[in-house]
DNA sequence: TGCTGATGCGAGCGATCGCTCGCTTTCAAG
DNA sequence: CTTGAAAGCGAGCGATCGCTCGCATCAGCA
């Protein structure tokens, strides 16, 4: 951020930048992301970008963040929430709440897992899966009967990778089979059948 | 392509480019991939570059699809061949020839998975995933013994998709945990422990 | 060897891009 | 009301891009 907006307009206006950076990501796509057409969709000049942002990447930097912290967000509740849970039902419950939370803007996933140049958005994508992906290994560790696999860590590893791409191909794709229900009792299987397995 | 290639010279000139575009993308990311840095990088004129090639967008093409070709060969005859072997016993081949084929050229994997805007990519992408699901729905089918899920197809789509992620994700972030051996047998335990989960 | 089409060249066009800067307008403190 | 700072504007610079086209060069056949 290039410059701190006191006025109360100045915060508008980059709330305005901000989400015409989204707009313009979505119904354009990554490579017809440019400022002057961002600055063109909020209705504001260039120059007025750049008061607030340094160059385009950091634009770009604060959807990525909104959109993946939001998901992130409504995960890490859900799994806080099922804390107590078996393990199945919890998977069940997680892979609801991911399903959901990716399903709220399934353009602006496609345009964050598919289009854009991931070393920008992995950051932050990273940071949701570590953040579960902690949640996770404490309940496998404070658990010790939910699983049969030697580490926490690396179960939560796998489990983790494994569902969330699982999650987003699904949204993205939407193939006939499975269809949500299914998907679901799937990844449940997956889950469960992989901590009991014999380790 | 433009023109077909007659002389053995023309012949050897797309041999050329298409391998600066390789070299190219690897060197200098996706978003300096330009058509006058491939040229010059080949040491030969933008204007060849297009008698050869309509536009940019298709030498890109020629180059993810050579690349996910050869994965794709590989994994595939790695479960031709132990197409006879155990559920366990074949995900862990499985697992180590696509960990091969990843590893192989891991810089290229990186621009691929992670750079290029996936609409051009995925389509190679998907079919890689096709073939494969493809033999493993065949596999499950010929072996109701090997399986409780209900739907082969659906079982093989799961394990396909979510076996990719964790050998993708793994080739290009390298964690400390899983090692390499680990990994294998965590991939091993996850398909055996998902395929035998009651359904 | 002379000829002809295939091949290769590279300056440069038109468009777009990220970003700047001199200017005007608006706000709020005195 | 005055005034200086904050906010906003937008034409346009310099660079890069994808791609073209007029021309030189080369290979294979008669």
């Amino acid at each position: 951020m290039r410059k701190e907006p006191r006025q109360a307009r100045s915060r508008a206006m980059v709330e305005r930048i901000v989400e015409a950076g989204r707009r313009t990501l979505v119904a354009d796509g990554y490579d017809r992301f440019s400022t002057n057409r961002v600055a063109q969709t909020a209705g504001i000049s260039p120059g007025s970008l750049y008061q607030y942002f340094p160059d385009k990447t950091a634009l770009l930097d604060v959807v990525v963040e909104r959109y993946w912290d939001d998901v992130s967000d409504r995960v890490a509740a859900s799994l806080a929430d099922r804390i107590s849970d078996s393990g199945p039902a919890m998977a069940r419950a997680v892979a609801e709440s991911l399903l959901d939370a990716l399903d709220a803007d399934r353009a602006l996933l496609r345009v964050v897992a598919e289009e854009l140049p991931a070393r920008r958005s992995r950051q932050r994508r990273a940071a949701l899966e570590r953040r579960v992906r902690e949640l996770a290994t404490a309940y496998l560790a404070a658990r010790p009967d939910a699983s049969r696999r030697p580490s926490p860590a690396v179960a939560a590893w796998i489990v983790v990778l494994a569902v969330e791409n699982l999650a987003t191909r699904w949204v993205l794709d939407r193939p006939e089979r499975p269809d949500r229900e299914e998907l679901v009792e799937e990844i449940a299987a997956l889950v469960s059948g992989y901590l009991t397995s014999p380790g």
